[in-house]
RNA sequence: GUGCCCAUAGCUCAGCUGGAUAGAGCGUUUGACUACGAAUCAAAAGGUCGGGAGUUCGAAUCUCUCUGGGCACGCCA
């Protein structure tokens, strides 16, 4: 049973057809019922909740739907569950009308549960681990690494407030070749501020970044550093430029409002044999063989197209080596589950991954690997290119100075992840109209300046004394049906892993608001009236600000 | 060639664990500021849900197939 408002009502008038049914000699037991549902129609000339039960019953009851349906009313109490009126419509749905006071009880539970409310327990305290952005430290953060970052972190924050207990891990690649090619890149850049003829690395990294920390490097030591020996000169641009990047990257996710619980560094998984010991967990399963002076994966006995090489001919390790160690050692870590959040770019990689883990008796299932797609950044109307190359990119940093962090969170956590998604800065960075972030935070900005004119006209505002019957206008039963609605969004928005609903939720919300303001009066003569208008907002609010808390989105009282 | 994602209004996208007349924003058109904030509201026009076949009481949603686009297919990382 939900401690919920609007769900205790929806089990109510489920409980009371589930009764009719078996009343009617449809069934002999509850149990032998087909899945039915009881919703919120999505057309409100439809009625409060609607049900698909005498339609799903077709099958067992070997009747048309509307038969089945009338079977089902001449058998139902109404009384059990506040239903005023039912009536079959359409092919078969049983559309019911409740009185309206089923919903005052909304108001209250919102109030006394504050920031608290919408707060559900699907998640039943399981411990789960999301893995999100992990750049690697070899350049700025930019556009698509801002998508991770705000779709992974109102996704831990969804989940969360459903009920799991959530764990952000940022893993860190260093090691590895491409932070040699960082420590070249930056000497290389070095070289080239103190006036010498320098060439990039092969795979150099051509991002602003790496100029900055050569100029640096100049100021503070000099051309001292030309005169040390090969290997120390590698090792300090290597140690500097891995220490700037992710004091960057950390300072660049805080802006951000991302906060991580663990910075994994791929390292340490060295330091402490990690990297050996999953390969040898491997060979031990006879998962692994030898073939050209390599080391295979068998990941086709798990799905996987190819086998794979752990151990190059020239005894070094794959990139896919230090990765199976790592989520070995998540798995031992006693997760329940395992989520992490790549960009589309390396979707093909998740079946190695996965084989990987199922070679070492792990449950495949248990990692999740959702794909955020592609950004494009559009400017004036254009597609901005990015390339790697040149280390043209909009950064992460400019798109904050720029538009702000409020939109980039609301822009990129409004779409499903499955979308490309264009990026219009002109859109994000205008404070008109058509800007829905603004719209959003100016229902909440609103409301508060209600408070603000009732603060100053004297009003005793105690919402426990407000009597609530004095809500009858179409809109405010619109509010508070919308308001209910927020714990089955959290616990629907969560299991399909999907923030981007919340954001629609709140749009919506604050629609059915705006309407309502600009319809209705809230601070009038009508004391009474008032003071219930009052609590509802104050209900409104609490709703607005808990849901943009959770894609990262402040809730200004003014603007 | 193979795999994954996508195709819905002029544009950008929701809706996809099957349900009623397919929705929103922008853009277009028409209205609303002498009352709590017009970053707002009211209304209109705009659709063969990429094509075809199948599954069933019912398909934008599931299956197959074709077309078009994006991204991947290394002893790179």
């Amino acid at each position: 049973m939900s401690d919920h408002v609007l769900e205790r009502i929806h089990q109510r008038v489920k409980d009371a057809i589930a009764d009719a049914a078996v009343a009617a000699g449809l069934v002999y037991s509850r149990d032998e019922l087909p899945p039915f549902v009881v919703e919120v129609p999505k057309d409100k000339a439809h009625g409060d909740l609607a049900t698909n039960a005498a339609m799903q019953l077709t099958r067992l009851a070997k009747r048309n739907p509307r038969q089945i349906a009338e079977a089902i009313l001449e058998h139902l109490d109404r009384n059990a569950a506040m239903i005023r009126t039912a009536e079959i419509a359409g092919p078969g749905f049983i559309n019911f009308r409740l009185d309206k006071s089923y919903l005052y009880p909304v108001i209250g539970e919102v109030l006394r549960a504050g920031e608290h409310y919408g707060r559900v327990n699907v998640g039943g305290g399981r411990k789960v681990q999301v893995e999100f952005v992990s750049a690697n430290p070899t350049g700025s953060l930019h556009l698509g690494h801002a998508r991770g970052a705000a779709v992974g972190d109102a996704l831990c924050n969804l989940l969360d407030f459903a009920g799991y207990d959530v764990t952000r891990e940022y893993y860190i690649n260093d090691a590895g070749a491409q932070v040699t090619n960082l420590a070249k890149s930056i000497e290389a850049r070095y070289r080239q501020q103190l006036g010498l003829e320098a060439e990039m690395p092969e795979d150099g990294y051509y991002g602003d970044d790496i100029i900055e920390f050569a100029k640096e490097l100049v100021e503070r030591e000099g051309d001292r550093l030309l005169s040390l020996p090969d290997d120390e000169r590698l090792r300090f641009f290597r140690e500097y430029g891995l220490r700037r990047e992710m004091e960057k990257i950390r300072r660049d996710l805080e802006r951000f409002r991302v906060r991580f619980d663990n910075w994994f560094s791929e390292t340490s998984l060295y330091e402490t044999g990690q990297v050996e010991a999953a390969v040898e967990a491997l060979r031990e399963r006879g998962m692994v063989y030898e073939q050209d002076g390599a080391v295979w994966l068998r990941s086709t006995a798990f799905g996987d197209d190819k086998d794979r090489v752990l151990v190059k001919q020239d005894g070094s390790y794959t990139y896919l080596t230090p990765d199976i160690a790592y989520h070995r050692d998540k798995y031992r870590r006693g997760y329940d589950l395992l989520i992490n959040i790549w960009g589309a770019d390396h979707h093909g990689y998740i079946p190695r991954l996965k084989a990987a883990m199922a070679a070492l008796g792990h449950d495949p299932d248990k990692l999740v690997v959702l794909i955020a797609q592609m950004v494009s950044l559009y400017r004036n109307g254009e597609k901005v290119k990015m390339s790697k190359r040149t280390g043209q990119a909009v950064t992460m940093e400019e798109l904050m100075d720029e538009v702000g962090v409020d939109a980039i969170r609301y822009f990129f956590t409004m779409r499903s992840m499955d979308s490309h998604l264009d990026f219009d800065m002109d859109l994000a960075v205008s404070t008109s109209n058509d800007n829905p972030v603004y719209y959003v935070q100016y229902a909440h900005a609103r409301i508060c300046s209600i408070f603000r004119q009732a603060e100053e006209q004297g009003i005793e505002i105690d919402h426990g004394k407000a009597d609530l019957t004095r809500l009858t206008v179409e809109a405010e039963f619109d509010l508070m049906r919308k308001m209910g609605e927020l714990p089955q969004e959290v616990a629907d928005a969560a299991e399909a892993r999907a923030p981007h609903r919340l954001v629609r939720y709140v749009y919506e919300l604050a629609t059915i608001f705006h309407s309502y303001y600009k319809a209705e009066r809230v601070i009038t003569d009508d004391r009474e009236q008032t003071a219930a208008r009052l609590a509802l907002l104050a209900a409104v609010r609490i709703v607005i600000a808990n849901v943009l808390r959770l894609i990262g989105v402040t809730a200004p009282e003014r603007m």
